[in-house]
DNA sequence: GGCCTTGCATGGAC
DNA sequence: GGTCCATGCAAGGC
């Protein structure tokens, strides 16, 4: 890999037209074999970055530019918006199944529901133990189940309360849409872009084993990521108003996720995690 | 074209 | 399933 700043741009531009170099914009995906990016953007000099095979840049994972970034994300939600999503695409490429179900609610729903949650909800601090440390959570959580089951991770232990008549309502839409049964479900309340969550798995003895776990996003877009516990091969995605994402068989044995913060996101989310608790 | 600055995301240590 | 810090991009200003 060589840096644009280390080398003159005489050099650089002999090498290009000898075809010994190639390059990249910055990480992961597209090689562009001019001074412009695919979308016929010039490039910032110094964030150009180059290559002497293709797959020395593959090896160093790379992707687009920006503009082509923003061009690929356009595409996406428009795929969205015109429900163009292949459901039983598993998004990870190995020892787990995910799938991405879109939109499952209508805008109009969503809002309801939202707005149902973050008013009648009795949203409490969750509390986590890391390193010996006791701590209280920005994000707060609720957890509802057919009966008053408990559930322990993060060495707490929570007692469910019943459901309600809207939250009954959206369990059956998940299991309509996913064909899958629950009895349970942990919703998650952040209030900002500040507060997300950490990489983790969960694999909880109180939760059926390679059960499904399916995740209903109101509320601000977020991103959501996964990686793999071995290789660290990260996967993410973003997860709009009124989406929902199914987790399971092994995923959770060989996978992480994680809701990362973010600076640039100020309206809250609220995340449902549908899921079978054993009896 | 290049230096400087800022903003942002990420990962590791505890 | 938190928090803090270091690091490294990406991009804007000039």
């Amino acid at each position: 890999m060589i840096t644009h700043l280390a080398n003159p741009d005489r050099q650089l531009a002999a090498d290009i037209r000898a075809g010994s170099i190639t390059f990249a914009g910055n990480k992961r995906m597209k090689i562009f074999g001019t001074l412009r990016c695919a979308q016929g953007k010039r490039m910032k000099r110094e964030n150009r970055i180059f290559f002497q095979s293709i797959d020395e840049a593959i090896n160093e994972g790379y992707r687009p530019c920006g503009h082509c970034m923003n061009v690929a994300y356009h595409k996406w939600k428009m795929d969205l918006f015109n429900n163009n999503i292949d459901e039983t695409r598993n998004l990870l490429p190995q020892d787990g199944t995910v799938n991405y179900y879109g939109n499952i609610l209508s805008p109009k729903a969503a809002d309801r529901y939202l707005d149902y949650l973050l008013a009648s909800i009795p949203w409490q601090h969750d509390e986590a133990v890391i390193f010996g440390k006791h701590y209280l959570t920005k994000r707060k959580v609720a957890w509802y189940a057919d009966m008053p089951y408990e559930y322990t991770y993060s060495k707490v232990t929570k007692r469910a309360v019943v459901w309600t008549a809207e939250l009954l309502e959206l369990k059956a839409i998940v299991e309509q849409k996913t064909g899958e049964r629950f009895n349970s479900c942990l919703l998650n309340l952040y209030h900002d872009g500040n507060e997300g969550m950490a990489w983790h798995s969960d694999g909880e003895k109180d939760l059926m084993k390679d059960g499904a776990i399916a995740s209903l996003s109101l509320g601000a877009e977020r991103k959501f990521a996964f990686r793999h516990k071995q290789t660290k091969e990260t996967i993410s995605l973003m997860l709009p108003h009124g989406s929902l994402l199914v987790m399971k068989d092994t995923t959770q044995t060989h996978w992480l996720h994680r809701l990362p913060p973010t600076t640039t996101v100020k309206r809250p989310r609220v995340n449902l995690t549908f899921r079978m608790m054993l009896r």
